[in-house]
RNA sequence: UGGGGCGUCGUCAAGCGGUAAGACACAGGACUUUGGUUCCUGCAUUCGGAGGUUCGAAUCCUCCCGCCCCAGCCA
């Protein structure tokens, strides 16, 4: 027995539900459906609606079918169906055995129609598109009937078998239902049922060249499939009258009920599916698994994780209003996931070399070091030191303000799980300048401890031993574009960053990371979570920048320069 | 302009006539061998505006204002 349940996220479309469910309307279980298209990869945003979608039908011991939406061929692939399918696998959810395709209803959808022109309910249109929409009128003028509007059920019947039977050219005639011409929504103005498409399904090849419009395909696909509660966005409350019109005249017995919802915007990207497509078509990046796109796929490969997607689902909530949703939120989820999984590591994204003097030359030592410093449970692993390491650039300044904990002239500084080392000299390039190695003394007694005088030591940075540690390849990204709401504008490219993307290829990790799994995720200590990317060659590891620390010191900075 | 929706903190979002949850962000502070994590603290006398009903309104009524969607043989 499916009861209202509680503790859960609650939301106005639970509520919609537990009213059905205490009222009694409903004959079985809870049953919901995504369906997407298959003309292009699933972003975050339909993550939004596989969650909501699947989580309903969890939450309500109902079930979630996965419902191709093919009923257009034009941009329709297979490439596009098993995208979908891997991708709402690697969310986490699972159809069973619920996979189903419009095109499968093609010929039940076929004999609908003809139900509805017998019952006279829809006529075999021969005006042109253009003339189409003339008569459609506007939204003050009601709009004319067509010419056509009055032909015989018989002349109807024929004139229809024989546009599936493929007697007329694209565009010679349409079938419409035959409601209002006069309706103030636009939609009931005898909309276009089906149309002529010379064009090959991908799944059912040439065998029809008349197709549904979504309007006829979508509910009567709902209502074959039992569905209780068929959860869209907004954009379609103006389609729900026609939706229950057609349900109302041929499936009266089996009526799903339409719920609208609104669709995710995130803040800095783009998420409507033409704009995403001119990303990936026009090279602006680097393919629909572009770590920079926010695809499921590209989330993937930039090393988000399915628990971090689906926790910020449900952290944005359910709701009708307009939103434009901060990545920062998305960014804190994903970071909340990380830091509990993820191993430490250090790695040197721009190496500056230091010698540390009174380290015997020769001399190397393995420390045993915690993979997470609350965790325990994830283990040891053996970081290796001797007299010639690299620290981060960024680590040291020539001219350093007062609150900068790292190294300068005259300062010292704690080697992260290592030694207190001193800033002794500094050896620069005679023709440009530049800071190329720093030379330092280590204090052999704070390996375990602070320094022997008690003295604090303030800042901790992370290195890497010269003769141990491994090259890499590390690439930063960053948001797409540099504005909020790109998506806003329709010149969006303009709005890209030019900084979205920059590439490392001279990092040195340590040696803990010499083989490295694609996929894998650490945590670079002070740095950020990684993720290794599939282009990790043999010899070569390559790391994503999943998403940076958070970071209190750049944020003083920023903020002293103002 | 006709129709359909929506307006509660910078961003989301609870609230369903009894006197504004929570999250992110932000700002302080504690702790810290990650300027991370964790932990405290602060952050809407006010709910698009104006009237009205009521002992009492974000919640009910009226009018006004703003934003989104619809005139594809796309979904």
């Amino acid at each position: 027995m499916t009861q209202p349940t509680t503790g859960l996220p609650t939301d106005f479309i639970r509520d919609i539900i537990d009213d059905d469910l205490r009222i009694g309307r409903l004959k079985g279980q809870v049953a919901t459906r995504f369906p997407p298209e298959p003309n292009g990869y699933i972003h975050i945003g339909h993550a939004k609606s596989v969650c909501l979608n699947f989580g309903l039908a969890s939450q309500y011991q109902g079930t979630c079918n996965l419902r191709l939406d093919d009923t257009d061929p034009t941009g329709e692939s297979m490439e596009y169906v098993e995208s979908i399918i891997r991708d709402v696998h690697w969310l986490g959810f699972d159809w069973r055995d619920r996979l189903y395709y419009a095109s499968d209803y093609f010929e039940k959808l076929y004999q609908f129609a003809v139900e509805l022109i017998k019952t006279g309910n829809a006529y075999v249109c021969s005006l042109n598109a253009d003339e189409v929409r003339e008569n459609r009128g506007t939204f003050t003028e009601p709009g004319r009937e067509s010419p056509f509007r009055n032909r015989s059920v018989e002349e109807n019947l024929d004139l229809f078998s024989r546009m599936r039977a493929g007697e007329f050219a694209d565009g010679a005639h349409v079938l419409r239902a035959k409601i209002d011409m006069a309706a103030p929504n636009i939609v009931m103005r005898d909309p276009v049922l089906y149309r002529i498409k010379r064009e090959p399904h991908y799944r059912t090849g040439a065998q029809w060249v008349i197709y549904p419009m979504y309007d006829f395909a979508h509910c009567l696909s709902d209502a074959l499939e039992g569905i209780t509660h068929s959860i869209c966005t907004l954009e379609f409350e103006n389609n729900r009258p026609l939706y229950d019109w057609i349900v109302e005249r041929l499936i009266p017995e089996n009526r799903p009920r339409q719920i609208e919802f609104a669709r995710l915007n995130l803040s800095y990207t783009v998420l409507s599916k033409r704009r995403l497509i001119e990303l990936v078509k026009k090279g602006y990046v680097q393919g629909w698994d572009d770590p920079r796109m926010p695809t499921v796929t590209g989330m993937r490969r930039r090393g988000y994780t399915p628990e971090a997607i689906r926790n910020f689902c449900a952290q944005i909530g359910v709701a009708k209003n307009d939103n434009l949703i901060d990545v920062s939120l998305l960014e804190h989820c994903v970071r909340e996931d990380l830091n509990e999984r993820t191993p430490r590591v250090m790695c040197v994204l721009r190496p500056l070399k230091v010698v540390i003097d009174n380290y015997p030359e020769g001399q190397e030592e393995h420390f045993e070091c915690q993979n997470h410093p609350q965790r325990p449970e994830l283990g040891v692993k053996q970081v290796s030191f001797s007299r010639v390491l690299y620290i981060e650039r960024d680590d040291f300044m020539e001219d350093p303000p007062k609150k900068y904990h790292r190294l300068g002239p005259g300062r010292e500084v704690r080697l992260r799980n290592a030694y207190v080392i001193k800033f002794e000299r500094m050896v620069k390039d005679e023709a440009s300048g530049e800071v190329v190695e720093l030379h330092c003394t280590y204090a052999p007694e704070t390996l375990n401890g602070p320094p022997a005088d008690g003295r604090k030591i303030q800042g901790v940075i992370h290195w890497v031993s010269e003769a141990h540690c491994v090259p890499a390849e590390v690439r930063l990204y960053d948001r797409l574009f540099s504005i909020e709401d790109p998506g806003a504008e329709e010149d969006f490219i303009n709005d890209l960053n030019p900084d979205s993307l920059k590439i490392l290829t001279s990092c040195y990790a340590e040696a803990s990371l010499e083989k490295v799994a694609p996929g894998s995720q650490y945590q670079f200590e002070r740095l950020g979570y990684f993720c290794v990317d599939p282009d990790t060659a043999s010899g070569r590891a390559v790391f994503n920048r999943i998403v940076p620390l958070r970071d209190s010191w750049t944020r003083i900075t920023a903020g002293d320069k103002k």
